[in-house]
DNA sequence: GTACGTGCAAATGATTTGCGTTAAG
DNA sequence: CTTAACGCAAATCATTTGCACGTAC
């Protein structure tokens, strides 16, 4: 049960995404992987980042209607801009810890991850005022 | 500045997802709004979901590709199932409150709200094993 | 009165699907 | 071997856009 066939485009997937912070989408994914696996299919990609995701193998964010993934490695939390959609990561283990201890009280659930979004607006949308706002990267 | 014009359109929107807490898409804001307004477009539902997104009025909650609406209330936090993407709401002020109380310690940021999801298995999902899993519903 | 919002239809972009072929276990 | 995965092209679905007309302030 539970079995994952490690086809050699799984492989360079799960790869390109080990380690990786960016959140890339399924575009960047096709991009990256098709510089080891020149035949693969972007349909492939698509079909085995789904497959990744419903395994756990990798988290997928949904930023402005795009899917973008990452590893599921260290737990982190992410910063999001509400205008343009730009995140940015941020560690805390002290939130994480917390959010699973809470979900440890939820009756009747598997819990596997948990990640806080924070929401507001990065220093570009926000315009003028400097000294309070995040900055969008990329 | 920040002038909101509140046409028909917009406030039957508004009206619809006050107190709605079933993450609807903008399909089904569009269904439930035309009962009101018959003559309203399919493209004016998404243009205001953006705006009052934007504007803060209400929150956007990206699951499985597709935006869902929620009206931006009583703070809360999402289990997530990572198969079949079903979302169920669950408060816990003492999250919430922790989460800001770590915002504010983030330099250079307006952070203006927060929310936690937990991704799992639902109890449909997961097959068998009835006693770990959450509910999917609708 | 004027800028902004609306409705419509067409365009775009992301993601999925059908199907004959290929390869992992 | 046999079943699941691949590659490709076509299909689908969510979301956006251009434009002429209407309306909130």
């Amino acid at each position: 049960m539970a079995q994952i066939k490690y086809t050699n485009q799984r492989v360079e997937i799960l790869d390109f995404l080990k380690g990786n912070t960016t959140h890339p989408t399924v575009e960047q994914v096709y991009e990256a992987v098709k510089k080891k696996l020149s035949r693969i299919s972007k349909a492939t990609v698509y079909q085995n980042m789904k497959f990744l995701a419903e395994k756990g193998l990798i988290q997928e964010v949904n930023i402005k209607g795009v899917s973008r993934f990452e590893p599921n490695l260290e737990p982190h939390h992410h910063l999001i801009c509400r205008k343009c959609g730009k995140i940015f990561d941020f560690e805390s283990k002290e939130l994480t810890e917390y959010s699973l201890r809470i979900a440890k009280k939820l009756k009747g659930m598997t819990i596997e991850a948990s990640n806080t979004n924070f929401y507001g607006l990065c220093k570009k949308c926000k315009g003028g005022n400097k000294s309070f706002a995040f900055e969008p990267q990329n």
